[in-house]
DNA sequence: CCAAAAGTGTTTTAGTTACACCCATGG
DNA sequence: CCATGGGTGTAACTAAAACACTTTTGG
């Protein structure tokens, strides 16, 4: 008997497991920058670092259920944009015990925090610093608004930049930047948003016809109102439909 | 106490934990077509259907390491790439008892099966007959060479059909089809695996020009030798480092 | 010389960028 | 009328594709 035949056959009962956790790395554009919402951790280990949300998976509940009830939980919303982004199990990431955590990385638009933030002292949206140019291994600082870094708990350092990564690395080619945008929108408002999350500047004519041609957003003819220059026009999605 | 908190406290030990087990997609390029390595249950559930190579992941080891150490067993070489791919924690995806499978996927020449094929009579290398136009779901079918379609257990069809699409979508920014092709290889050999994956056919002129502007491979000066034509220059990938 | 695949040069096209300019609003 | 951001047209650039062609081998 090969050792793959018996690790097929064996029975799991006999053996210890692991506890299996969702964090969710909740991420929005704020005031230009982009952020991310922390817990300060109330207890050991890690007391007063800052972490992802998270919790353990119910045995009854799957992956993504967990993450949507966290994103309820934490956000007090379930709507939006939510993914999968990865699994991480190192055996020694939670000095406590074995915990296997699959991460999930999502989206709002940031003024739909405000409830739960007046209401949890304990939640901040963090506004990233990220080294663009020097980023070494995934590495992200997570800053507060006073320049003092904040401390991330266990590897979620390496979760949130893996995070970033990924909606960098999805913006251009998926509807994944509208999630952070209300229903209606303006291009300005959609070039801001690209920006703040990739860190460079746009041509404006060039971002708006890119935009355009895709065939994925559509006026409504309505326009903004107040502001002291040409109102923008306010467009939208015409399907949320995920590419 | 919010069930936030409740979650993010509460001691895991008093509650049921579920498996965790590594699945392995074990992909080549074979005689012009993609093809995965699977193997035909001996037991219940889904006895005699055809299902991806995996194993529980032990108490004090690294997913990384689970999927190593799967494709030592399985296949025989722990070379070759090798990436996570996705989490799948559906409660019912096992009818014994709740596992959450953490997927691999990996890439092998063909020529590496040879060994391990010709040991194992219950292991294959299925071509896969993909509904490219068609894919619904991410749905694959795996196809015997009878063309009697092989019946995948438990959800791995759509983990494989999930490794196909990242697959195809890595191909053209990222060094994953060079895990495919030899040390040395001609850029017809490169090409044939492109084609194969994408089930596309390429320019050859503009293909090989996309791939040396790249900067990626050179020129060894040594030429194939024993074919009817004129002998192509083998080529060798500059550095293996991940883009 | 022929078949077959390797390899090269030139033209065409499509997508993006850069730049210059006009428009509409509040103050 | 002016400051400000919204919006449009045109030219320039670049990467890819298409096409026609030459080269080198074994038989």
């Amino acid at each position: 008997m090969t050792e793959a035949d018996f690790l097929d056959g064996y029975d799991p009962n006999a053996f210890p497991r692991p506890s299996v956790a969702v964090d969710l790395v909740l991420m929005t554009v704020k005031e230009g920058r982009l952020a991310a919402l922390l817990q300060q951790r109330p207890n050991h280990p890690h007391k007063g670092d800052w972490a992802l949300p998270g919790g353990f998976v119910g045995i009854e509940e799957s992956l993504d259920d967990a993450a949507k009830r966290l994103m309820t939980t934490k956000a007090g919303l379930d709507e939006g944009w939510i993914e999968q982004l990865y699994s991480f199990g190192e055996p020694n990431r939670d000095p406590r015990m074995r915990v296997i955590s699959v991460a999930y990385f999502a989206l709002l638009p940031a003024a739909k925090f405000n409830a739960t933030l007046a209401q949890r002292p304990d939640l901040v949206l963090a506004p990233l610093e990220v080294p663009w140019a020097g980023e070494v291994g995934g590495q992200v600082l997570a800053l507060a608004e006073t320049a003092r870094p904040r401390i991330l708990a266990f590897d979620h350092a390496e979760i949130l930049g893996l995070a970033v990564k990924r909606l960098r690395g999805k913006l251009d080619y998926s509807k994944i930047g509208f999630a952070l945008l209300p229903e209606r929108f303006t291009l300005g408002e959609l070039q801001g948003v690209h920006e703040a999350i990739l860190g460079t500047e746009f041509n404006k004519p060039a971002f708006r016809r890119r935009m355009l041609d895709r065939g994925w957003i559509a006026g409504t003819g309505e326009r903004q109102s107040g502001a002291a220059f040409r109102p923008a026009e306010l467009y939208h999605l015409i399907s949320k439909e995920r590419t």
